[in-house]
DNA sequence: CCTCTTTCGTTGTAAAAACAACATACTTGT
DNA sequence: ACAAGTATGTTGTTTTTACAACGAAAGAGG
């Protein structure tokens, strides 16, 4: 466990705290670790939690399947991130998505009540991660507000070229690399994979962008 | 602005303060009162806002209007409900939507800061503010993913689905009212009225539904 | 009560997406 | 290096959606 707290130092949970407050912070939260295979689950839809994780390492999906087989991928989670923060409040229900690994991941568990019960060590610096909780869950909800605004484009173009735009000014180049393959990518936009991929060509061939394997560059 | 204080005390945000701590809190977190009347923006995209909104009386939409005149209402807000608090957090950037307000409305603003930081007139009440607005925002969240999950339906009618299933068991009943008109509830899931009319007869031919204006009911 | 405006349903057509099926390229494990 | 498995691109067909146009119904206001 000790030997994740460099990552965790630089994690939105727990900056602004030295790694002695993040020690004892462990303790109070009484943190686990665990280990996932590839395609693992961490999490199934309808299961009820009331930890908040941290992803140590490795990288998750978080996603929504259906009867048919159709999956959603609603968010990826890299390394330090965190997930399961919106069912940290009491009366959240059971999560709505699966977690999945999608590489050998290390999760850290934390016990969410304790966050917001004062502990026992006088923890000063509970009202801090509080704040922090509260920035990031606020991050995430403007992420999703993004996810949204592409999902409601109604064709796959549109789809294609204001996830890419997007993806473009975050990364602050015009030449980026994606986090998905192009099924993964489909997922995310919730469409057919051949379908995106013949779409990605004809907007080749119209100048708009280039791209080889997850590696795309907007033209203009 | 006293006159809310009946509807201050029932909101999430406020929720387990007296009265007198309310009206406290207002003058900590500088609250303002304005009106808006029927299609009036309360926010235009690419707007900054520092403040937290709750709505004291009226309806409003969030919703994402792009180049072309599409409408896609991310989420509409009942009295009591709070707004904007995804943007309280220092470096969150522009707002990413439009507020409108649907009927003539009266909003509460209230100083995002002020939240944070500690006051001079010792609210003692603040951790617990910010915890109400945690959980606040966790629902939110919620919600998103929720909608999230209907608009990753391919087919207009696994969206219908989606949606008046979730409604219905939201409010509990197979027949229940959705606070949408025809072209809203199009907007929301990102389809064409027209189209989704004619999928709505469908289904009620089909005998999946029943429906009279914005009255459904599910049938089985 | 009438008129103007908004909402809702209906239809036909053109465009787009899903689907299925397959070829090719790339990975991974041995 | 090989074989098996996975990812990607391509194409044709079927299904679904968007779009446009219009008439009927409902509502609002004078």
């Amino acid at each position: 466990m000790d030997s994740f707290i460099p990552v965790l130092k630089h994690t939105q949970l727990f900056r602004g705290l030295g790694e002695g407050e993040i020690l004892a912070l462990l303790k109070c939260l009484d943190a686990k670790l665990r280990s996932y295979g590839k395609g693992e689950y961490i999490f199934h839809k309808g299961q009820f939690v009331r930890d908040i994780m941290v992803l140590a390492e490795g990288k998750l999906h978080i996603q929504k399947d259906d009867y048919w087989g159709n999956s959603n991928i609603i968010q990826t989670i890299a390394p330090g991130e965190m997930f399961g923060e919106a069912y940290a409040a009491p009366n959240s229900g059971a999560m709505l998505n699966n977690v999945i690994a999608v590489e050998e991941s290390t999760v850290i568990f934390l016990d969410a009540k304790g966050i917001f019960t004062t502990c026992s060590s006088a923890c000063a610096f509970h009202s801090l991660v509080v704040q922090n909780l509260f920035f990031a869950l606020s991050e995430k909800n403007r992420r999703l507000v993004q996810k949204l605004g592409h999902m409601s484009q109604r064709s796959t173009r549109e789809k294609l070229m204001s996830y890419l735009s997007e993806e473009s000014s975050r990364q602050n180049a015009s030449t980026f690399v994606i986090p998905f393959n192009r099924q993964q990518l489909a997922d995310f936009l919730s469409v057919d994979r051949s379908a995106m991929s013949n779409e990605l060509r004809k907007m080749r061939e119209d100048g708009l962008i280039t791209y080889e394997k997850s590696r795309f560059t907007l033209i203009l």
